[in-house]
RNA sequence: GCGUCGGUGGCGGAGUGGUCAAUCGCAUUAGACUGUAAAUCUAACGGAUUUAUCCUACGCAGGUUCAAAUCCUGCCCGGCGCA
């Protein structure tokens, strides 16, 4: 049997510690761990071209969602255009979520408001609007885009509100087409509200469809040469859940695995242990949609190797950028009135290109009069601010063995 | 000068006798955002406040009426038309 497209090796392990430092190594080149992907949802990084992160953001790793391509452009086009890669001229390592999430964001979160990552209860927000008649229609009956059954789950596209259904082996197929170095088994994201025989339920759930999808994807000789799978660990904030998930999984053949499902944010820490104690020293663990700065430090503290998260770019976007403190970081909300005068650059010891060549008054400008260069550029420092956090808590790791 | 239409909150613009501190939009001021339904959403936006309420507004000054931003008179200002 020839060598698997996706391998992991640990350049340092702390001794005494989950965290440790690696390589993963992907037939789009190499991935040094613990390391930020950047979230591409439909195969664009949100107002950032693919030559701007190379040149000034310098991430190894993105990711593309299977439902969000397979309604847009479809998953024939990007097949037929030779995969993600060179569909959207990414010439790095490329991962696709499996739709899981979308089971969780068009479901039991779609209308209330309820975030993957809440503080404490479910808020409830307004409903948002711009959905169309047919979505709207599905939104008032059901109160969600999507139902699940033993089987799969019933889509209502957020698009056109046109049906469709996703089973194991229908997204691993779509994940064979888009073609990334990395898929992800089709799983179920619970909320975090959900009562523990929910939360069994879904799990067991999770574990049918990725054995479902591991299967599907041993089916496919080629894609077998060219992507490795990850599975993912559910279990939401029940510890003997979250044990119970990383063994299951742990049994089955993938070559890494994600740590899913909705956390309070108290609940992170504990879960992360239980879960990476359980999970195979040797395989890579990739926290999904977890990368507050603060979150990504607990993570790779607790032996998680990446961490994806639309939080730079989406806060970016709308005016927020991270700045460097003497004490860590902090969020600047660039539309602050105290901004509109001030000239000096916007993260004042980063040395990004946005901050090199830019003030706080300039993008609070551009942000002002809703050009769209300031969701850019702001996108482009966040990037570059995460990823270089994160890329220098692996170095700490390499040079300091007490670090971290 | 004559005729005509109009003057409402930072701006635009509803309201045309009582339930009006006054729909709505913009601007403003804050807040939120963690496998992207998101260049999005929420809140505040006359003053005071024990947030229940109280006080001051609808160009200015009078008047009619139980009651006026709304009706009448005069004045001031603006647009348009005619001289």
């Amino acid at each position: 049997m020839s060598k698997p497209p996706i391998t992991f090796e640990i350049i340092k392990q702390k001794p005494g510690s989950l965290a440790r430092a690696g390589v993963i190594h992907t037939p789009h080149g190499d991935i040094e761990t613990p390391a930020f992907v950047v979230v591409g949802t439909k195969g664009t990084v949100k107002g950032v071209r693919p030559e701007d992160m190379r040149e000034y953001v310098g991430n190894q790793v993105a990711l593309a969602n299977t439902y969000h391509l397979f309604l847009q452009p479809g998953a024939d086009v990007i097949k037929e255009a030779g995969g993600i890669h060179k569909f959207s001229n990414w010439n790095l390592p490329v991962m696709t979520d499996s739709g899981g999430f979308q089971v969780f964001s068009l479901g039991v979160a779609f209308g209330k408001g309820v975030t993957k990552f809440s503080q404490g209860d479910i808020e409830e927000r307004t409903e948002q609007s711009g959905l169309n008649v047919y979505s709207k229609k599905m939104a008032e009956e059901h109160g969600k885009l999507c139902v699940i059954d033993e089987e799969g789950v019933t889509f209502t596209s957020h698009i056109d509100g046109s049906m469709h259904r996703f089973t194991a082996e229908r997204s691993i197929d779509i994940q064979h087409s888009i073609g990334a170095d990395i898929i992800i088994a089709f799983d179920e994201c619970t909320g975090s509200s959900a009562d523990y025989d929910y939360q069994k339920e879904a799990m067991g759930r999770t574990h049918r469809w990725a054995k479902r999808s591991i299967l599907a994807h041993k089916q496919n000789y080629q894609a077998l040469k060219k992507q490795g799978i990850y599975g993912v660990v559910q279990g939401g904030r029940f510890l003997d859940l979250r044990k119970e998930s990383a063994k299951v999984l742990s049994a089955m053949d993938f070559d890494g695995f994600g740590i899913g499902g909705s956390f309070s944010k108290k609940d992170l820490g504990e879960a992360l242990r239980v879960v990476n104690e359980e999970l195979p020293n040797d395989k890579p663990r990739h926290l999904l949609g977890i990368g507050e700065p603060e979150d990504i430090s607990e993570g790779v503290a607790l032996g998680c190797d990446t961490f994806d998260c639309v939080a730079p770019t989406r806060i970016g976007r709308t005016g927020t950028i991270y700045e460097r403190t003497n004490d860590g970081h902090k969020r600047t909300n660039l539309l602050n009135n105290q901004y509109q005068r001030d000239f000096s650059k916007p993260d004042e010891s980063c040395d990004c290109y946005v901050c090199q060549n830019y003030t706080k008054a300039y993008l609070a400008h551009l942000f002002r009069s809703r050009e769209m260069l300031g969701p850019q550029l702001a996108s482009l420092h966040n990037l570059h601010f995460i990823v270089n956090y994160t890329k220098r808590l692996r170095e700490k790791m390499l040079t300091n063995s007490s670090a971290v």
